[in-house]
DNA sequence: TTAGTCCTTCGATCGGCGCCGAAGCGTCCT
DNA sequence: AGGACGCTTCGGCGCCGATCGAAGGACTAA
Protein backbone atom coordinates (compact mmCIF):
# COMPACT_ATOMS: atom_id res chain seq x y z
CA UNK A 1 0.00 0.00 0.00
CA UNK A 2 1.34 3.22 -1.08
CA UNK A 3 -0.04 6.00 1.18
CA UNK A 4 2.87 8.34 1.30
CA UNK A 5 4.99 10.49 -0.65
CA UNK A 6 8.03 8.75 -1.75
CA UNK A 7 10.98 11.13 0.12
CA UNK A 8 13.76 7.84 0.11
CA UNK A 9 14.66 8.36 -3.54
CA UNK A 10 14.94 12.30 -3.47
CA UNK A 11 16.41 12.18 -0.01
CA UNK A 12 18.95 9.98 -1.31
CA UNK A 13 20.19 12.06 -3.82
CA UNK A 14 21.06 14.71 -1.08
CA UNK A 15 22.10 12.05 1.22
CA UNK A 16 25.81 11.14 -0.51
CA UNK A 17 28.37 13.88 1.12
CA UNK A 18 29.89 14.99 -2.39
CA UNK A 19 26.26 15.54 -3.84
CA UNK A 20 25.16 17.23 -0.85
CA UNK A 21 27.99 19.32 -1.16
CA UNK A 22 27.54 19.97 -4.48
CA UNK A 23 23.56 21.19 -3.95
CA UNK A 24 25.23 23.40 -1.30
CA UNK A 25 27.43 24.85 -3.66
CA UNK A 26 24.76 25.70 -6.15
CA UNK A 27 22.92 27.10 -3.93
CA UNK A 28 24.65 30.05 -4.13
CA UNK A 29 22.38 30.67 -7.22
CA UNK A 30 25.24 30.67 -10.03
CA UNK A 31 25.79 28.19 -12.54
CA UNK A 32 28.98 25.56 -12.13
CA UNK A 33 30.91 23.53 -14.41
CA UNK A 34 31.46 19.77 -13.81
CA UNK A 35 35.07 20.14 -12.85
CA UNK A 36 34.48 22.92 -10.48
CA UNK A 37 31.95 20.88 -8.58
CA UNK A 38 34.16 17.84 -8.86
CA UNK A 39 36.74 19.98 -7.01
CA UNK A 40 34.57 21.12 -4.32
CA UNK A 41 33.52 17.88 -3.55
CA UNK A 42 37.15 16.72 -3.45
CA UNK A 43 36.36 13.61 -5.75
CA UNK A 44 37.53 12.45 -9.01
CA UNK A 45 35.97 13.74 -12.50
CA UNK A 46 34.64 10.49 -13.15
CA UNK A 47 32.83 10.01 -9.50
CA UNK A 48 31.71 14.25 -9.76
CA UNK A 49 29.91 13.19 -13.46
CA UNK A 50 27.88 10.05 -11.80
CA UNK A 51 26.71 12.44 -9.41
CA UNK A 52 25.34 15.17 -11.62
CA UNK A 53 24.23 12.92 -13.95
CA UNK A 54 21.97 11.47 -11.07
CA UNK A 55 21.04 14.71 -9.81
CA UNK A 56 20.06 15.80 -13.27
CA UNK A 57 18.45 12.19 -13.54
CA UNK A 58 16.64 13.28 -10.22
CA UNK A 59 15.52 16.87 -11.30
CA UNK A 60 17.35 18.41 -8.91
CA UNK A 61 19.83 20.42 -11.27
CA UNK A 62 19.54 21.38 -14.79
CA UNK A 63 22.49 21.46 -17.19
CA UNK A 64 23.29 23.81 -19.71
CA UNK A 65 26.23 22.99 -22.28
CA UNK A 66 27.91 26.03 -23.86
CA UNK A 67 30.78 24.60 -25.70
CA UNK A 68 32.88 22.09 -24.07
CA UNK A 69 31.67 22.94 -20.76
CA UNK A 70 28.49 22.05 -18.61
CA UNK A 71 26.91 24.58 -16.70
CA UNK A 72 24.77 22.90 -13.54
CA UNK A 73 22.66 24.98 -11.57
CA UNK A 74 19.76 24.42 -9.35
CA UNK A 75 16.82 23.00 -10.75
CA UNK A 76 14.37 25.63 -9.82
CA UNK A 77 13.52 27.34 -6.62
CA UNK A 78 11.44 24.63 -5.01
CA UNK A 79 14.90 23.15 -5.19
CA UNK A 80 16.33 25.69 -3.18
CA UNK A 81 13.70 26.40 -0.72
CA UNK A 82 13.23 22.43 0.27
CA UNK A 83 17.31 22.77 0.61
CA UNK A 84 17.21 26.01 2.97
CA UNK A 85 13.90 24.28 5.02
CA UNK A 86 16.31 21.18 5.22
CA UNK A 87 19.31 23.19 6.37
CA UNK A 88 17.51 24.49 9.12
CA UNK A 89 17.46 21.32 10.85
CA UNK A 90 21.21 20.62 10.53
CA UNK A 91 22.77 22.12 13.69
CA UNK A 92 25.93 24.63 11.96
CA UNK A 93 28.73 23.18 11.96
CA UNK A 94 31.53 23.56 14.38
CA UNK A 95 34.99 23.93 12.16
CA UNK A 96 37.67 22.14 14.12
CA UNK A 97 40.43 23.54 12.47
CA UNK A 98 41.63 27.33 11.89
CA UNK A 99 41.35 27.66 8.16
CA UNK A 100 37.61 25.85 8.48
CA UNK A 101 36.36 28.52 11.17
CA UNK A 102 37.99 31.39 9.23
CA UNK A 103 35.92 30.62 6.17
CA UNK A 104 33.26 30.01 8.63
CA UNK A 105 33.64 33.27 10.38
CA UNK A 106 32.84 35.18 6.43
CA UNK A 107 30.00 33.11 5.75
CA UNK A 108 28.53 33.52 8.87
CA UNK A 109 29.32 37.52 8.34
CA UNK A 110 27.48 37.66 4.69
CA UNK A 111 26.65 35.14 2.10
CA UNK A 112 23.82 34.29 -0.73
CA UNK A 113 21.09 32.38 -0.09
CA UNK A 114 19.64 31.70 -3.30
CA UNK A 115 18.97 34.62 -4.45
CA UNK A 116 18.97 37.46 -1.74
CA UNK A 117 21.12 37.76 1.71
CA UNK A 118 21.67 36.06 4.53
CA UNK A 119 23.80 36.23 7.63
CA UNK A 120 24.91 38.66 10.07
CA UNK A 121 24.28 41.22 7.42
CA UNK A 122 21.34 39.79 5.82
CA UNK A 123 19.37 39.62 9.90
CA UNK A 124 21.13 42.79 10.86
CA UNK A 125 19.26 44.64 7.92
CA UNK A 126 15.82 42.82 8.35
CA UNK A 127 16.43 43.98 11.94
CA UNK A 128 17.04 47.55 10.98
CA UNK A 129 14.34 47.85 8.06
CA UNK A 130 12.01 46.77 10.95
CA UNK A 131 13.28 49.26 13.33
CA UNK A 132 13.14 52.44 11.49
CA UNK A 133 9.30 51.33 10.10
CA UNK A 134 10.31 51.20 6.54
CA UNK A 135 8.87 47.05 6.97
CA UNK A 136 6.62 45.49 9.18
CA UNK A 137 6.39 42.12 10.25
CA UNK A 138 3.11 40.21 8.84
CA UNK A 139 2.85 36.33 9.78
CA UNK A 140 6.02 34.84 8.02
CA UNK A 141 5.44 37.53 5.68
CA UNK A 142 6.85 41.47 5.53
CA UNK A 143 4.85 44.41 4.40
CA UNK A 144 6.06 47.55 3.05
CA UNK A 145 4.99 50.65 5.08
CA UNK A 146 4.42 54.63 3.75
CA UNK A 147 7.70 55.34 4.98
CA UNK A 148 9.10 52.14 3.18
CA UNK A 149 7.44 52.79 -0.46
CA UNK A 150 9.94 55.65 -0.31
CA UNK A 151 12.65 54.40 1.07
CA UNK A 152 12.85 51.61 -1.46
CA UNK A 153 11.75 54.30 -4.27
CA UNK A 154 15.01 56.22 -3.11
CA UNK A 155 17.28 52.93 -3.11
CA UNK A 156 16.01 51.53 -6.76
CA UNK A 157 13.93 48.95 -5.86
CA UNK A 158 10.83 48.60 -7.47
CA UNK A 159 8.31 47.57 -5.29
CA UNK A 160 5.68 47.01 -8.42
CA UNK A 161 7.81 44.93 -9.63
CA UNK A 162 8.36 42.78 -6.69
CA UNK A 163 5.22 42.40 -6.15
CA UNK A 164 3.76 41.05 -10.28
CA UNK A 165 6.39 38.58 -9.23
CA UNK A 166 4.86 34.82 -9.57
CA UNK A 167 6.56 34.32 -6.00
CA UNK A 168 6.42 35.33 -2.33
CA UNK A 169 6.95 38.65 -1.93
CA UNK A 170 8.91 39.27 1.25
CA UNK A 171 9.38 36.09 2.74
CA UNK A 172 10.80 35.49 6.37
CA UNK A 173 13.53 32.98 6.14
CA UNK A 174 15.12 31.72 8.77
CA UNK A 175 18.57 31.87 8.66
CA UNK A 176 20.75 28.84 8.60
CA UNK A 177 23.62 30.62 10.80
CA UNK A 178 22.57 32.89 12.88
CA UNK A 179 19.01 31.15 13.19
CA UNK A 180 17.09 34.26 13.29
CA UNK A 181 15.42 35.51 10.12
CA UNK A 182 16.80 37.35 7.18
CA UNK A 183 14.40 38.60 4.18
CA UNK A 184 13.76 36.40 1.17
CA UNK A 185 11.61 36.54 -1.52
CA UNK A 186 11.08 38.83 -4.37
CA UNK A 187 12.36 41.89 -2.59
CA UNK A 188 14.90 40.33 -0.60
CA UNK A 189 16.37 39.27 -4.40
CA UNK A 190 15.59 42.98 -5.28
CA UNK A 191 17.49 44.46 -2.17
CA UNK A 192 20.55 42.06 -2.38
CA UNK A 193 20.66 43.18 -6.36
CA UNK A 194 20.73 47.03 -5.90
CA UNK A 195 23.70 46.57 -3.22
CA UNK A 196 25.75 44.53 -5.81
CA UNK A 197 24.90 47.42 -8.25
CA UNK A 198 26.47 49.91 -5.57
CA UNK A 199 28.76 47.42 -4.96
CA UNK A 200 27.97 48.01 -1.27
CA UNK A 201 28.91 44.41 -1.25
CA UNK A 202 30.91 41.87 -3.74
CA UNK A 203 30.64 38.33 -4.63
CA UNK A 204 33.39 36.18 -4.19
CA UNK A 205 33.84 33.98 -7.39
CA UNK A 206 32.79 30.60 -6.66
CA UNK A 207 32.06 31.00 -3.54
CA UNK A 208 29.20 31.96 -1.23
CA UNK A 209 30.44 34.16 0.77
CA UNK A 210 29.75 38.04 0.10
CA UNK A 211 32.23 40.96 1.07
CA UNK A 212 31.53 44.19 2.88
CA UNK A 213 33.16 46.75 0.91
CA UNK A 214 34.11 50.18 2.32
CA UNK A 215 31.48 52.20 0.78
CA UNK A 216 28.98 49.74 2.00
CA UNK A 217 29.68 49.52 5.20
CA UNK A 218 29.92 53.89 5.17
CA UNK A 219 26.49 53.57 3.83
CA UNK A 220 24.63 51.05 5.63
CA UNK A 221 25.80 53.00 8.72
CA UNK A 222 24.38 56.14 7.40
CA UNK A 223 21.44 54.50 5.76
CA UNK A 224 20.50 52.57 8.39
CA UNK A 225 22.33 52.60 11.21
CA UNK A 226 24.63 49.87 11.45
CA UNK A 227 27.73 49.21 12.60
CA UNK A 228 30.03 46.31 11.97
CA UNK B 1 36.83 24.11 4.47
CA UNK B 2 33.32 23.62 5.69
CA UNK B 3 31.35 25.87 3.93
CA UNK B 4 28.25 24.81 3.95
CA UNK B 5 25.04 23.20 5.98
CA UNK B 6 25.65 19.52 6.25
CA UNK B 7 22.71 18.07 4.40
CA UNK B 8 24.27 14.86 3.85
CA UNK B 9 23.71 13.19 7.38
CA UNK B 10 19.68 14.76 7.79
CA UNK B 11 19.22 13.61 4.39
CA UNK B 12 20.89 10.28 4.67
CA UNK B 13 18.27 9.80 7.51
CA UNK B 14 15.64 10.41 5.31
CA UNK B 15 17.11 8.62 2.17
CA UNK B 16 16.54 4.76 3.98
CA UNK B 17 13.05 3.69 2.67
CA UNK B 18 11.76 2.18 5.98
CA UNK B 19 12.54 5.47 7.62
CA UNK B 20 10.98 7.39 4.84
CA UNK B 21 7.65 5.44 5.46
CA UNK B 22 7.85 6.24 9.04
CA UNK B 23 8.19 9.95 8.81
CA UNK B 24 5.67 10.10 6.35
CA UNK B 25 3.37 7.88 8.86
CA UNK B 26 4.33 10.12 11.75
CA UNK B 27 3.37 13.32 9.17
CA UNK B 28 -0.22 12.25 9.82
CA UNK B 29 0.66 14.27 13.13
CA UNK B 30 -0.27 11.52 15.64
CA UNK B 31 2.36 9.77 17.58
CA UNK B 32 2.77 5.91 16.72
CA UNK B 33 4.59 3.19 18.30
CA UNK B 34 7.67 1.52 17.65
CA UNK B 35 5.48 -1.83 16.48
CA UNK B 36 2.79 0.36 14.44
CA UNK B 37 5.65 1.99 12.34
CA UNK B 38 7.54 -1.51 11.92
CA UNK B 39 4.57 -2.92 10.44
CA UNK B 40 3.86 0.28 8.47
CA UNK B 41 7.76 -0.17 6.97
CA UNK B 42 7.37 -3.63 6.80
CA UNK B 43 10.30 -4.70 8.30
CA UNK B 44 11.36 -6.62 11.81
CA UNK B 45 11.27 -5.08 14.85
CA UNK B 46 14.11 -5.47 15.26
CA UNK B 47 15.14 -3.05 12.39
CA UNK B 48 12.75 -0.95 12.82
CA UNK B 49 14.10 -0.31 16.76
CA UNK B 50 17.56 0.14 15.12
CA UNK B 51 15.79 3.23 12.42
CA UNK B 52 14.03 4.92 15.25
CA UNK B 53 17.08 5.26 17.08
CA UNK B 54 18.83 6.74 15.13
CA UNK B 55 16.29 9.05 13.75
CA UNK B 56 15.77 9.94 17.46
CA UNK B 57 19.27 10.70 17.41
CA UNK B 58 19.66 12.79 14.72
CA UNK B 59 16.42 14.68 16.55
CA UNK B 60 14.05 13.83 13.85
CA UNK B 61 11.89 12.21 16.01
CA UNK B 62 10.84 12.40 19.73
CA UNK B 63 10.03 9.50 22.03
CA UNK B 64 8.14 9.30 24.83
CA UNK B 65 7.65 6.01 26.98
CA UNK B 66 4.10 5.23 28.37
CA UNK B 67 4.44 1.92 30.15
CA UNK B 68 5.61 -0.91 27.94
CA UNK B 69 4.73 1.45 24.51
CA UNK B 70 6.75 4.06 23.26
CA UNK B 71 5.47 6.93 21.17
CA UNK B 72 7.47 8.61 18.41
CA UNK B 73 6.21 11.61 16.71
CA UNK B 74 8.04 14.27 14.86
CA UNK B 75 10.38 16.07 16.84
CA UNK B 76 8.54 19.59 15.99
CA UNK B 77 6.92 21.93 13.44
CA UNK B 78 10.61 22.58 11.43
CA UNK B 79 10.72 18.86 11.10
CA UNK B 80 7.08 18.48 9.64
CA UNK B 81 7.91 21.64 7.29
CA UNK B 82 11.04 19.70 5.97
CA UNK B 83 9.43 16.79 4.79
CA UNK B 84 6.57 18.25 3.57
CA UNK B 85 8.38 21.23 1.65
CA UNK B 86 10.64 17.68 0.47
CA UNK B 87 7.48 16.17 -0.88
CA UNK B 88 7.25 18.87 -3.39
CA UNK B 89 9.66 17.83 -5.01
CA UNK B 90 9.07 13.97 -5.78
CA UNK B 91 6.29 13.57 -7.88
CA UNK B 92 2.99 11.92 -7.05
CA UNK B 93 3.32 7.72 -6.78
CA UNK B 94 1.83 6.12 -9.84
CA UNK B 95 -0.14 3.38 -8.26
CA UNK B 96 0.46 0.20 -10.51
CA UNK B 97 -2.00 -2.37 -8.17
CA UNK B 98 -5.30 -2.07 -7.71
CA UNK B 99 -5.25 -1.94 -3.89
CA UNK B 100 -2.70 0.89 -4.21
CA UNK B 101 -4.77 2.62 -6.21
CA UNK B 102 -7.76 2.69 -4.12
CA UNK B 103 -5.55 3.48 -1.38
CA UNK B 104 -4.02 6.04 -3.00
CA UNK B 105 -7.66 7.31 -4.47
CA UNK B 106 -8.51 8.18 -1.17
CA UNK B 107 -5.30 9.57 0.28
CA UNK B 108 -6.10 12.07 -2.47
CA UNK B 109 -9.47 13.19 -1.59
CA UNK B 110 -8.51 13.88 2.12
CA UNK B 111 -5.86 13.37 4.49
CA UNK B 112 -4.40 15.48 7.38
CA UNK B 113 -0.96 17.06 6.50
CA UNK B 114 0.47 17.63 10.23
CA UNK B 115 -2.20 18.88 11.71
CA UNK B 116 -4.13 20.50 9.05
CA UNK B 117 -6.66 19.17 6.01
CA UNK B 118 -4.67 18.24 2.42
CA UNK B 119 -6.21 16.74 0.00
CA UNK B 120 -9.13 17.37 -2.60
CA UNK B 121 -11.12 18.49 0.56
CA UNK B 122 -8.23 20.85 1.98
CA UNK B 123 -7.54 22.31 -1.84
CA UNK B 124 -11.73 22.90 -2.77
CA UNK B 125 -12.54 24.22 1.01
CA UNK B 126 -9.45 26.96 0.58
CA UNK B 127 -10.94 28.24 -2.80
CA UNK B 128 -14.82 27.69 -0.84
CA UNK B 129 -12.90 30.76 1.75
CA UNK B 130 -11.77 32.58 -1.14
CA UNK B 131 -14.72 32.74 -3.60
CA UNK B 132 -17.61 33.03 -0.56
CA UNK B 133 -15.03 36.72 0.26
CA UNK B 134 -14.53 34.52 3.90
CA UNK B 135 -10.65 34.84 3.07
CA UNK B 136 -8.72 36.61 1.14
CA UNK B 137 -4.96 35.88 -0.70
CA UNK B 138 -2.25 37.78 0.50
CA UNK B 139 1.07 36.32 -0.33
CA UNK B 140 1.89 33.32 1.19
CA UNK B 141 -0.72 34.40 3.84
CA UNK B 142 -4.49 34.60 3.82
CA UNK B 143 -6.07 37.62 5.86
CA UNK B 144 -9.65 37.19 7.46
CA UNK B 145 -12.39 39.76 6.08
CA UNK B 146 -14.90 41.28 7.78
CA UNK B 147 -17.23 38.87 6.72
CA UNK B 148 -15.10 36.22 7.62
CA UNK B 149 -14.26 37.00 10.83
CA UNK B 150 -18.44 36.10 11.34
CA UNK B 151 -18.33 32.87 9.68
CA UNK B 152 -15.16 31.78 11.64
CA UNK B 153 -17.06 32.81 14.50
CA UNK B 154 -19.71 30.92 14.38
CA UNK B 155 -18.12 27.61 13.15
CA UNK B 156 -16.38 28.38 16.19
CA UNK B 157 -12.88 28.98 15.86
CA UNK B 158 -11.03 31.50 17.82
CA UNK B 159 -9.29 33.48 15.91
CA UNK B 160 -7.89 35.74 18.10
CA UNK B 161 -5.84 32.38 19.79
CA UNK B 162 -5.17 31.70 16.34
CA UNK B 163 -3.55 35.08 16.05
CA UNK B 164 -1.83 34.87 19.27
CA UNK B 165 0.23 30.94 18.49
CA UNK B 166 3.50 31.29 18.09
CA UNK B 167 3.73 30.46 14.29
CA UNK B 168 2.21 31.11 10.87
CA UNK B 169 -1.59 32.48 11.24
CA UNK B 170 -3.08 31.09 7.62
CA UNK B 171 0.42 30.05 5.61
CA UNK B 172 -0.54 28.82 2.05
CA UNK B 173 0.76 25.04 1.22
CA UNK B 174 1.46 23.52 -1.89
CA UNK B 175 -1.01 19.93 -1.82
CA UNK B 176 1.55 17.35 -2.50
CA UNK B 177 -1.24 15.27 -4.43
CA UNK B 178 -3.06 18.35 -5.95
CA UNK B 179 -0.36 20.85 -6.29
CA UNK B 180 -2.53 23.32 -5.71
CA UNK B 181 -2.39 25.52 -2.79
CA UNK B 182 -4.60 24.10 0.59
CA UNK B 183 -4.43 26.45 4.01
CA UNK B 184 -2.23 25.27 6.88
CA UNK B 185 -0.79 27.01 9.81
CA UNK B 186 -2.24 28.06 13.07
CA UNK B 187 -6.43 29.10 11.01
CA UNK B 188 -5.73 25.49 9.09
CA UNK B 189 -5.40 23.39 12.16
CA UNK B 190 -8.11 25.08 14.07
CA UNK B 191 -10.26 24.50 11.46
CA UNK B 192 -9.44 20.91 11.30
CA UNK B 193 -9.55 20.78 14.80
CA UNK B 194 -13.47 22.08 14.43
CA UNK B 195 -14.27 19.25 11.56
CA UNK B 196 -13.10 16.87 13.59
CA UNK B 197 -15.19 17.72 16.61
CA UNK B 198 -17.94 18.31 14.68
CA UNK B 199 -17.40 15.06 13.03
CA UNK B 200 -17.82 16.07 10.10
CA UNK B 201 -14.61 14.29 8.72
CA UNK B 202 -12.98 11.06 10.92
CA UNK B 203 -9.64 10.41 11.35
CA UNK B 204 -8.88 6.53 10.16
CA UNK B 205 -6.48 4.90 12.96
CA UNK B 206 -2.94 4.49 11.91
CA UNK B 207 -3.62 6.07 8.69
CA UNK B 208 -3.90 9.89 7.38
CA UNK B 209 -6.76 9.27 5.11
CA UNK B 210 -10.15 10.89 6.47
CA UNK B 211 -13.28 10.22 5.56
CA UNK B 212 -15.38 12.54 4.80
CA UNK B 213 -18.84 12.10 7.05
CA UNK B 214 -22.90 11.94 5.42
CA UNK B 215 -23.28 14.95 7.77
CA UNK B 216 -20.50 16.84 6.78
CA UNK B 217 -20.92 16.05 3.34
CA UNK B 218 -24.32 17.93 3.35
CA UNK B 219 -22.77 20.62 6.02
CA UNK B 220 -20.24 21.47 3.90
CA UNK B 221 -22.42 21.77 0.86
CA UNK B 222 -24.71 24.08 3.00
CA UNK B 223 -22.05 26.12 4.39
CA UNK B 224 -19.64 26.17 1.52
CA UNK B 225 -21.95 25.39 -1.66
CA UNK B 226 -19.05 22.28 -1.93
CA UNK B 227 -20.06 19.23 -3.65
CA UNK B 228 -18.43 15.96 -3.74
C1' DT C 1 44.74 18.54 -38.85
C1' DT C 2 46.64 18.28 -34.50
C1' DA C 3 46.97 19.05 -29.81
C1' DG C 4 44.71 20.17 -25.64
C1' DT C 5 40.40 20.58 -22.53
C1' DC C 6 36.20 19.10 -20.70
C1' DC C 7 33.47 15.53 -19.64
C1' DT C 8 31.56 10.91 -19.90
C1' DT C 9 31.45 5.71 -20.06
C1' DC C 10 33.29 1.32 -18.61
C1' DG C 11 35.09 -2.25 -15.50
C1' DA C 12 36.65 -3.70 -11.11
C1' DT C 13 37.18 -3.00 -6.27
C1' DC C 14 35.70 -2.33 -1.71
C1' DG C 15 33.41 -0.65 2.37
C1' DG C 16 29.45 0.67 4.83
C1' DC C 17 24.95 -0.27 6.31
C1' DG C 18 20.51 -2.40 6.24
C1' DC C 19 18.61 -6.79 7.37
C1' DC C 20 17.10 -10.61 10.25
C1' DG C 21 16.82 -14.10 14.20
C1' DA C 22 17.88 -15.09 18.80
C1' DA C 23 18.31 -13.57 23.24
C1' DG C 24 17.58 -10.27 27.06
C1' DC C 25 15.21 -6.65 29.81
C1' DG C 26 11.38 -4.20 31.48
C1' DT C 27 6.24 -3.61 31.88
C1' DC C 28 1.56 -5.00 32.02
C1' DC C 29 -2.27 -8.45 32.75
C1' DT C 30 -4.50 -12.24 35.65
C1' DA D 1 3.86 -15.26 40.85
C1' DG D 2 3.67 -16.55 36.13
C1' DG D 3 3.17 -15.56 31.44
C1' DA D 4 2.45 -12.53 27.57
C1' DC D 5 3.78 -8.51 25.27
C1' DG D 6 6.75 -4.45 23.65
C1' DC D 7 10.99 -3.17 22.57
C1' DT D 8 16.02 -3.26 22.42
C1' DT D 9 20.78 -5.27 21.88
C1' DC D 10 23.92 -8.39 19.61
C1' DG D 11 26.23 -11.07 15.89
C1' DG D 12 26.69 -12.35 11.27
C1' DC D 13 25.19 -12.22 6.49
C1' DG D 14 24.64 -9.98 2.10
C1' DC D 15 24.05 -6.32 -1.14
C1' DC D 16 23.87 -1.87 -3.08
C1' DG D 17 26.43 1.89 -4.57
C1' DA D 18 30.40 5.00 -4.20
C1' DT D 19 35.02 5.16 -5.81
C1' DC D 20 38.91 5.39 -9.03
C1' DG D 21 41.81 4.82 -13.34
C1' DA D 22 41.88 4.24 -18.03
C1' DA D 23 39.99 4.93 -22.32
C1' DG D 24 36.90 7.27 -25.54
C1' DG D 25 33.77 11.15 -27.52
C1' DA D 26 33.04 16.14 -27.99
C1' DC D 27 34.46 20.59 -28.68
C1' DT D 28 38.03 24.56 -29.16
C1' DA D 29 41.98 26.80 -30.49
C1' DA D 30 46.08 26.80 -33.23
Amino acid sequence: MIRHPHFAPIAALIAEPPRAVMLAELLGGRALTATELAAGAEVAPSTASAHLAKLVAGSLLSVEVQGRHRYYRLAGREVARALETLGVLVGPPLGEDPFERAALHELRFARTCYDHLAGQLGVAMRCALLERGILREDGVEHRVTGRGEAWFAAFGVDLQAARRARRSFARRCLDWTERRPHLAGALGAALLGRLVDRAWVTRRCNERALDLTLAGRSALARELGLRF
